[in-house]
DNA sequence: ACGCCCTTGTGAAAGCGCGCACAAAGTGGG
DNA sequence: CCCACTTTGTGCGCGCTTTCACAAGGGCGT
């Protein structure tokens, strides 16, 4: 029982951690910029809008590399971060659908910032496909198993419509991509070993509505929509 | 204890239960489309991509819509989960920035069809102010309260650069705006009664980065990172 | 009218995540 | 060298979330 575990990083970090990690690593970035050579987990959880307790306790995941009684040397934890999430090697991107959304994706800076390449922008659409979209020629969806290989893609971006995001899921993972960033509001199959993570705007909105709803009933009184119930 | 609850809907529904009502609102709409009249939890669990349990247990904080051995009316749960979430009426949206991101989300036709309405797209950049987007002039920056106040706006989407966010974010909550949906890469300070949910790129491929890692290590075989170790 | 079968709604248990509070550990001053 | 001060790392309890498992309830066929 007092007998400490041998290894710091057992093996699992708690997924609401993994969460976590990157905003830690923004803020230590921004902090970087500016110079500072250490920083304690009041300040660096204050600027990453936590709790210190829960930031001391995401870091212990990875191991002791603060310094009691002065804090956490920001280039060295950026390092540890880093390399806990996989960011000291690059990764190839893949973005599928070359509309509104996709343009933008492609268009975006803070993608290849950290470390994340994009090998290639496809769509299905002979109008789209040759067009310029930020120093990328759009590529034919067929090219798609090509490029995968080629370009050793892991991740894959959907941002097709909805109806197609399926059949361009299932082609990512028979190429071998091994996540997928879903912009497209339907639930996708996958096998086991593939991840597959949502965004989804119009969910956050109807989140925000809730909440909005809830305070107007406030300022309106509570139970009057009881007129409506049975 | 046998009494039962006089209401059905006490007060707070979960905050896990309401970020998946949108989920399956979305998978019965698809199911009305298709003319199905009624639903079991398991069919439903099965579209939306969840557990049955975890979703009859979210609809029972919505009161008892079910009919033991058949399942859910489709049209009846859509209205009833609809008026929970607030989408029974309209909500008045406001885009600030009309960048890339924000031209994108304007142009959005998903946006419009769940009772969110675009009120005003804004910038402050003077050559894009007055620019056409999705049959909407770009507004400037300084109409934001008075757009705000005219339109009843109470959701603000931030498409900004980072640096500008904060500002722009205050500018809106000074205006009466009660929800902020955050695109721009920073942590939001904002008074309690305001609402933040951001969404953040970056951090969803890190995420997917971490996990793409450790498929890779487990299949290079485990203990490799410990010769980096001191 | 009755009983079978299906599905809901919900106790109960297990799991996970959060944050308090504090001992342990390291720093710097005298 | 020692002591006071600062900050980390974590044990612990609490509340939320998920999942199991099943009794209660309702339809439907006979
Ligand atoms: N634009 C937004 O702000 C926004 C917001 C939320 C969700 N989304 C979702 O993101 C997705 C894309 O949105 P968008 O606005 O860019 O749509 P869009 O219609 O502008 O672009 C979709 C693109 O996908 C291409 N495409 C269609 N089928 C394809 C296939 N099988 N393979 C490859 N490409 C294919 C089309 O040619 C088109 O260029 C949609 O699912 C939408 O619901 C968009
Ligand atoms: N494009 C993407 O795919 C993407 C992805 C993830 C995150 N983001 C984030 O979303 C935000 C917008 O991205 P983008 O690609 O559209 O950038 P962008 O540079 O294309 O657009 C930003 C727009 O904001 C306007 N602006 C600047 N300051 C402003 C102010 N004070 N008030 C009003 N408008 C102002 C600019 O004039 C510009 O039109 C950024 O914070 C970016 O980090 C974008």
């Amino acid at each position: 029982m007092t007998s400490r575990t041998p290894r710091p990083r057992e093996r699992g970090i708690p997924e609401a951690t993994v969460a976590r990690l990157p905003l830690y690593l923004r803020a230590l970035h921004g902090l970087s910029e500016r110079g500072t050579p250490t920083v304690s987990s009041e300040e660096l959880a204050s600027v990453a809008g936590v709790n210190s307790a829960k930031l001391r306790k995401d870091l212990s995941h990875l191991g002791s590399y603060g310094t009691r009684g002065v804090g956490y040397d920001v280039e060295y934890l950026i390092y540890q971060i880093s390399r806990e999430l996989g960011l000291t090697q690059d990764w190839s991107v893949a973005i599928i659908g070359a509309g509104n959304l996709g343009r933008a994706l492609a268009d975006y800076g803070g993608f290849g910032t950290r470390g994340f390449r994009i090998a290639a922008l496809l769509d299905a659409d002979p109008k789209t496909v040759g067009r310029e979209v930020a120093g990328l020629s759009v590529r034919h969806i067929d090219e798609l198993e090509d490029v995968v290989s080629d370009e050793k893609v892991s991740i894959g971006v959907i941002a097709t419509p909805a109806a197609a995001a399926q059949g361009v899921c299932d082609r990512c993972v028979g190429a071998g991509v091994g996540s997928i960033l879903n912009f497209a509001p339907v639930v996708l199959n996958v096998p086991e070993h593939v991840d597959v993570r949502k965004v989804d705007l119009s969910i956050e909105l109807q989140i925000l509505a809730f909440h909005e709803q809830r305070k107007a009933v406030g300022r309106r009184g509570p139970g009057w929509a009881d007129a409506l119930e049975v």
